[in-house]
DNA sequence: TTATTATGTTTGTGTATACAATTATTGTGT
DNA sequence: ACACAATAATTGTATACACAAACATAATAA
């Protein structure tokens, strides 16, 4: 196989994986209408412990950076998992933080989303599975 | 690092790659007024040679599996760079087929993507990629 | 033949996304 | 202080997408 034919193949292969791993991951939590994208959002939120956070630092650290970060987290608020508040230093700013309700559901989903990403790779054994991340990782630095 | 540790990083490290793959070939094919799910159709097609090809056929073999093939097609056919007729053996089937014009500005398109996903891939050696796509067909098999 | 079911595609509709333009605030140079 | 640029977030708008319902045709069975 020559080798342009190996990095299209890598390619469709890298589109192929992530979109079935989307659909899988937006099945589980469709029951609690929470979107992938909105469920990182919380999840960068958490880890940001109590620390306020602003919508360009999540922007930074989404996965998908061309959506509306804005009105998704608009929805997020609507269902009072965040909470929004301008940032008194620098009034441009605002602060977002995630709620108790946040929180909570948000320890909910932590076990069918394992569940599910544990499903998308089981084909891989654990070392492959380190191989795939430090492949992926290489890709996402630069 | 526990394995589930590694599991949820993997994961996340595989959207990443494919968005960021997704975003940078979206740019690139944005000049020509083509999505990277047009595009992908077009090879499908141009994949099948003369074969006349079903929507059906093409749903299945469509990196996004949830999207409206109607619609998408339809994009395609006001460009003229696809023909729709119904199949005469059933008529519940439609044939899809690539214009001349869908194959030249196909052609176009190969040059610049090829450049995108060497790009995409450049952080990877050979060695590497090669092995990156036997773990990503891994996860798209089953 | 006439219902009934299955298959293949299209359409309706609400939501999400992308991109540009706009607003608000802050920083900088003169 | 003033104009001008830079930064941060929001809003407008067109397009895309997801999902369900509808439609057309074909296959099957009574």
């Amino acid at each position: 196989m020559k080798q342009i034919e190996v990095i299209k193949n890598t390619v469709v292969g890298l589109l192929k994986a992530s979109s079935k791993a989307e659909d899988f991951l937006a099945k589980v939590l469709k029951p609690y209408e929470i979107s992938l994208q909105q469920f990182n959002v919380l999840r960068i939120l958490r880890g940001r412990k109590e620390k306020p956070t602003n919508l360009s630092t999540i922007q930074k650290r989404m996965v998908h950076k061309n959506s509306n970060t804005t009105r998704l987290i608009d929805k997020l608020i609507e269902k009072f998992l965040v909470e929004r508040k301008t940032c008194e230093e620098n009034r441009r700013k605002i602060e977002l933080i995630i709620t108790p309700k946040g929180k909570s559901i948000l320890s909910e989903l932590d076990l069918v989303i394992e569940i599910a990403e544990t499903e998308i790779l089981k084909p891989l054994d654990l070392e492959e599975q380190k191989i795939l991340r430090k492949l992926l990782n290489k890709i996402n630095l630069n």
